[in-house]
DNA sequence: GCAAGGAGAATGTGATCACAAATACAGAGC
DNA sequence: GCTCTGTATTTGTGATCACATTCTCCTTGC
């Protein structure tokens, strides 16, 4: 065995078990990020980087650079003078949030149909944690918690859709559920959770079934019921 | 990246035209960003905020800014020891963004058509438009001018895809094209622009007829093409 | 009662400094 | 030749200060 190789690896230390140090603005980017896709942070609401950086104990830097992130991302908007906001729902960024979300997640959706479809263990534990979280947001719904139903909505659509493997494509979604995650709040707050109705089982029976066709249709529906609502929950005052 | 000069705008503003501040920070990412777009940084190349700060006459602080921004939207990456690079291409990221860019640039071109097709004024504008800088274009493949090529191509993607007059769309795809554009300079580069077709011609007509099915599958075909030249590209050393 | 105005607080932005970690580089040793 | 090692430089990150602008709120004047 020739020893020929690595060429610049000497300067990597102890390298068992190597954990990172944690990085501050990281930390208020990925805890805020969560906030707003689980629907926590109300439309319009303003933002400050002393405040936020105040809430997570450090200085305005990390807050600046983390709302930079989330500005860059649609997810928070600055004011023609410059202050900092929540992103506000507009009829016709619903309608192209709509029609961005249905091709991008359905092949979201068929991606993770078909890697599981090879491995029958890892589709039974893929399978079994929807069921669970699709438990769970029943079970929100029942009690009208709208916070739980937000949470456990999020995360039955991440589930299936990191199951892809597709790291690309679901950074591009994370972006359009950034940017309606405050809506979402809104919506189920407005409308409690007693109207909505679950599709998550449809999506689960086919993915069981190995049906491309019927989980694609499945997630479609999901959205368009969903987006639908958000509409309607605007349009009224 | 040639150095620039940004105008410093902590004097006071003219009272006359009173347009907002210029901010260094969105200066810098704009530029970085166009140059990013057009393909004039190579995949792998590093960059530091201080340089960075350096090649546009500010300090670090603007350059982090803007940094940070790019590397939300995925056009710039950090190693594991948080050094700052221009991304590199991979095939399963080359194949989900040609997934992505399909259903939503087709959707973009759509829409443009149906949106011209309602103001002959503004139609036969966007027809001149798209005109005029295919000519340019056809005129870069002519002269084997790569930059000119890369230039021209995304100025015709995005000229009608701002017919569409759907912004949420639009900054979705955009930040696509950032993900791409490093690897449409090394493509030209490397296969030249001499066995480019230009298919642009097509989208034209189809524009010109009202077309949509005809638009749609120029587009497709555009986008298929390309990325299947970033592919073979990739694959080759 | 209410609009106008002004003082004070709050905010985004940019610059600068400090610090730990990573990298680059030169030289020693084999 | 190569690898190892110690040192100097570079780099990202965080904190703090300065400054112009914007916002808040209370007083003043009619």
């Amino acid at each position: 065995m020739p020893p020929t190789k690595i060429k610049k690896a000497r300067t990597k230390a102890g390298s068992a078990a190597r954990k990172r140090a944690p990085v501050a603005h990281e930390e208020v980017y990925s805890r805020l990020r969560r906030a707003i896709i689980e629907g926590q942070l109300e439309p319009g609401r303003s933002l400050s980087v002393r405040t936020l950086g105040a809430q997570f104990s450090v200085s305005a830097m990390p807050a600046r650079e983390a709302i930079r992130r989330l500005v860059a991302l649609g997810a928070l908007e600055l004011t023609p003078t410059r202050r900092i906001t929540v992103a506000r729902m507009t009829p016709s960024k619903i309608e192209e949030l709509t029609e961005a979300r249905v091709p991008l997640e359905t092949r979201l959706a068929v991606r993770a149909l078909k890697r599981s479809a090879t491995n029958a263990k890892s589709r039974a534990a893929l399978i079994a944690r929807l069921s669970r979280i699709d438990a769970r947001l029943d079970d929100a719904i029942a009690r009208g918690d709208v916070g739980a139903y937000s949470k456990a909505n999020s995360e039955f659509h991440f589930a299936l859709y990191d199951a892809a493997e597709a790291p690309v494509l679901l950074g591009v979604v994370e972006g359009l559920w950034l940017q309606i995650g405050p809506f979402m709040r809104v919506v189920v707050t407005r409308l409690g959770t007693k109207k909505l109705v679950d599709q998550h089982k449809e999506a689960i029976d086919a993915l069981e079934a190995g049906d491309a066709k019927r989980l694609e249709k499945a997630i479609r529906l999901d959205i368009l019921e969903g987006m639908k609502n958000i509409s309607d929950a605007s349009s009224r005052p």
